[in-house]
DNA sequence: TAATCTAACTAACAATCGTTAGTTTTGTAA
DNA sequence: TTACAAAACTAACGATTGTTAGTTAGATTA
């Protein structure tokens, strides 16, 4: 297969667009950090955006096949939260570039590969909902607002990314540990 | 003063830089939605860094002055906290564009700014991590990791400004008590 | 060895970028 | 009405953008 050549373009531009946006990052930043001209990744890629949209698109399906499996599985709301966030913090710890590409430049994608990727946001949030309405009926959740409650988890897990590397000597079962009890438990 | 129409600049600056991201919005994009040309601007502002930095630097001030004014009143941590989500919240129904891009344009600062801006970040977090931690001292919260709880109520906060639009029919001071008990006394 | 393929190269394109210079219009105060 | 300042305009600049065309060096296969 082709792959190698292309996937290390993706990774090399995934971490540039971390730092600074699918925008601010021009493809002669990407060829120099690969230490060839830009002309050169048109040997690989198509364009700018096939470059975005294999990032989100990759790390898009792996959040749908683990909701997926999840929800398929049968358990408690609770036991599904737990599992969701503990799915969350692995996902963002392998592809925590794609995670900032998947937050952050979405909208930069173009035609049918942007409404792709809004719907499939939309589906995830909707599975979320779906758990934490479960909750509530099974009287294992307050009967608070939902939507406050998967906006409070969702964006402490969404912007994870951005505090792993700070992670430091924070074992990542250590980590899922503390923030399952920290999102479910609070604080007090 | 002269500050009307610069004003006027920066407000619909920061709507496209919110939508779209610093880099990826033209002045030429500015000058449209104003029915007016790009070198137009000109007169009022200096440039483009000019207008992000009059939106971070005066978003970041109210946040500086709002931490100041809570860590200087008595009150228990619980308390100080409490305070600090409901003026995350206020401020961000206020200024929710300014904060988009506090949040993610940052980096596009330049020089002194940049340095400034970043300062200013630092010692936010900073004063949010001592309540925690005399939070945690005076045994009203949990001796769990600090860093997760502080990285958890944090992310929430600033991640408000995106979903305050779909916020709908929540009047603020429900969505204040909800959010109040979800970050600190959990869901269950 | 000859043929093919991979992956780099140089050179250049049209478009757009932020910005400047100089000029004209518009509204207000004398 | 004249004078002045505020705020718009046109035209253009050099730089950078994503991308294309055509070519070349090196490795692999027939």
């Amino acid at each position: 297969m082709k792959l190698t050549r292309k996937k290390e373009i993706v990774v090399v531009a995934a971490k540039l667009f971390k730092e600074k946006g699918y925008s601010a990052v021009s493809m002669r930043d990407i060829a120099q950090q690969m230490d060839i001209r830009a002309a050169s990744l048109y040997n690989h890629i198509k364009g700018k955006q096939e470059i975005l949209y294999s990032l989100v698109l990759h790390v898009a399906k792996e959040f749908t096949n683990s909701t997926q499996t999840i929800t398929s599985q049968d358990g408690t709301a609770l036991q599904r939260l737990k599992k969701l966030i503990e799915v969350h913090i692995d996902i963002t710890v392998h592809h925590a570039d794609a995670i900032a590409a998947l937050n952050n430049d979405w909208m930069h994608l173009d035609g049918q590969d942007l409404l792709d990727s809004i719907a499939m946001r939309d589906q995830y949030e909707e599975n979320f909902r779906s758990i934490i309405k479960q909750g509530i009926q099974e009287k294992q959740i307050k009967a608070k607002e939902p939507e406050v409650i998967l906006f409070s988890i969702l964006s402490t897990l969404r912007t994870l990314y951005l505090w792993n590397e700070k992670r430091g000597k924070l074992e990542v079962n250590v980590l899922k540990k503390e923030l399952v009890s920290v999102l479910i438990s609070g604080i007090v």
